[in-house]
DNA sequence: AATCATTTTGGGAATGTTCCCAAAAATTTG
DNA sequence: CAAATTTTTGGGAACATTCCCAAAATGATT
């Protein structure tokens, strides 16, 4: 009996093993109704050209056999999977799954699919991820790289392959592709003047790896406020390191160790701030007063924790929601691509404990 | 020239438009190199029947066309997407991202993909991820179900079509399907114990939904160590809420308001524990003197703050490896699908400021 | 040199869907 | 009531790949 609701294949082999697991096609509504697969087709699309009876009688039976759309032939005939990829180098701080909600209530809005790719901090891994991207064919792409990746041919395929790559946070100025990023430099600088008005002059920067624009843009920023006051700069003070916390520990520690100790610190992003903090604690250093501290991101921790930690807020589900627009803009034009463009996002600073 | 390359559909384009972000197939490349596609597929599957020149050539030439196979085809013949989806009601505070990385480390390893989805504690969006992902035919599932899940036939549609799934953390009874648990029950018993014999009597319970079990079990726990110390049950003390930090806000006071107020408060998780911290700082209460505080599942916040939070550790990226582990367990078997498993991982407490 | 065995290659079906075009059925018009 | 028109349905190609089976090429053995 169960055999007639079965498309070929599955028909066949009825007749030697049980059949399992076989997923209900519109050839299976076909031939229960005794109609066309096309005729199913068009009931289950919303084709006009369908009587409403016959409508009526496929929409019932496809929900009677659990029938779901088959996605893969859908997109293999189409050339489109509806699909995003999003490759980020690290989720556990809470940066990037807030970037990636944003993004994708932007893109479920527009009826694409997400799927999220997890590079940790690995150039391999993220080369691997493209790999993986590019065979599941995905519409575009949302990229923050690895403080890795200091070769971006990986990307420059989606480029060649007409396959609009966005990037945000981490951006990479030598490739085309629109961009979402924060004024890093400006926050930066603001940061850094509000610690030298609060009076300090030996201000230190646990800068991020060279390889990240966003290091380089707010280290960038530091350098400029202190020539802004005619602070001179002491390349002692300034350490560029991998953003492992443990490291964090070793060079705060370092710092505070100089013959002429640091009296406050930029850090390039919370977690290392927060990580000077406990640091500064332990060795009995008042905050802010023998030590000011800023962090930049504005980690929900950061109001949490005793002193509060002044830092540079970026508006982070914004980063995503303008990087998923972008890409939504490059996706719409089905001619010719629209031209990339740059959003940059204003950043803010939020004075705490930790430096007043 | 060109056109020499490409595929039937893009030779035709090319007479009336330009050809564009043609991604090469294996029928390219066996045109280029006047082989049957048959040749080539096997070159580059690793088939051992091809003449090492012949692979040599077409590898070669893949390379060069940017050639990426089309996973969608190979899924739709296959009938396997070497994909799992994975469903989480959030991804902002640490512990689902931390269950999702290790359960994509383990999938990874045996050369799975991930979706994830994000269903945003709202059970309409759950039920379109499973629509999504029932579509796009992911070979299994991984879900933590919203705190709005009553109803559980859209998880029983993946059972009739024979894809397992695999539930973590908050788990369903009622269904089929391997498990991975914390023990609730037990970290509950002994918090709630630990505060007893810190000499606290009026205990409170902020509890999650009903609808979750890990409320229940850990509710039951709460009840269980009052009973087996004796202490009476007062139902004015035991709170069940929605998880929206807001709310809890709200109950803390209306808790600290009571004409008889807790002398201790074991919060359903972290997040809830450290709002009720703030809360009754702010009201000037000494922690833990007056009030004791105990949360669960050690977010790393907990250690920054002031008092560090006494609170019941899960091993959270195990959750993630063990439901990883049994989705493949299930997966392996192509005859008969293995019994369902379920595992119960151990819980322990950590002992910090905000009882001591 | 002819036969046999082995290696290498090619042709075609199958996967589930959409869409175009033609055929059939139903409806309207003269 | 036949012709013309509209609505509804069916058949088949196409998407990119794998795999089976047959055909061709090569190598080994007599």
């Amino acid at each position: 009996m169960r055999t007639l609701f079965l498309s070929g294949k599955a028909f066949i082999q009825e007749k030697y093993y049980i059949v399992k697991n076989h997923q209900a096609t519109i050839v299976d509504i076909a031939r229960t109704l005794n109609l066309s697969k096309s005729t199913v087709s068009r009931a289950l699309t919303g084709h006009p050209n369908v009587k409403a009876g016959t409508r009526e009688k496929v929409l019932e039976m496809a929900a009677q056999m659990d029938y779901q759309r088959n996605q893969l032939a859908i997109s293999l005939l189409t050339n489109r999977t509806q699909t995003v990829g999003i490759i980020v180098p690290e989720f556990l701080s809470f940066f990037f799954p807030k970037v990636i909600i944003g993004a994708q209530n932007v893109l479920a809005e527009a009826g694409y699919n997400v799927v999220i790719c997890h590079s940790n901090e690995s150039y391999e891994t993220e080369v691997a991820n493209t790999k993986a991207l590019l065979a599941s064919r995905v519409d575009g792409l949302l990229v923050s790289h690895t403080k890795e990746t200091r070769n971006f041919d990986h990307f420059r395929v989606f480029e060649r392959k007409g396959i609009p790559v966005v990037f945000f946070n981490r951006i990479v100025e030598e490739l085309g592709g629109s961009k979402v990023a924060v004024d890093d430099y400006g926050g930066a600088f603001r940061a850094v003047g509000h610690l030298i008005q609060t009076g300090k002059r030996r201000i230190a920067h646990l800068a991020g790896p060279d390889s990240i624009q966003n290091s380089r843009n707010r280290l960038n920023g530091y350098l400029d406020a202190l020539r802004r006051y005619d602070i001179p700069v002491d390349p002692a003070l300034i350490i560029s390191y991998d953003l492992t916390l443990d490291k964090a520990n070793i060079y705060v520690n370092h710092l505070l160790n100089l013959p002429q100790p640091p009296d406050a610190l930029f850090a390039i992003n919370d977690p290392t701030a927060i990580e000077a903090l406990k640091v500064i604690k332990s060795r009995g250093l008042r905050i802010p007063q023998d030590v000011a501290v800023v962090g930049f991101s504005d980690d929900p921790v950061s109001a949490l924790i005793e002193p509060g930690l002044t830092t540079v807020a970026q508006p982070v589900d914004e980063i995503g929601r303008q990087a998923a627009a972008l890409l939504l803009k490059q996706l719409a034009a089905d001619d010719e691509r629209p031209e990339a463009e740059t959003v940059v996002l204003e950043t803010r600073l939020i004075v705490r404990g930790s430096t007043v």
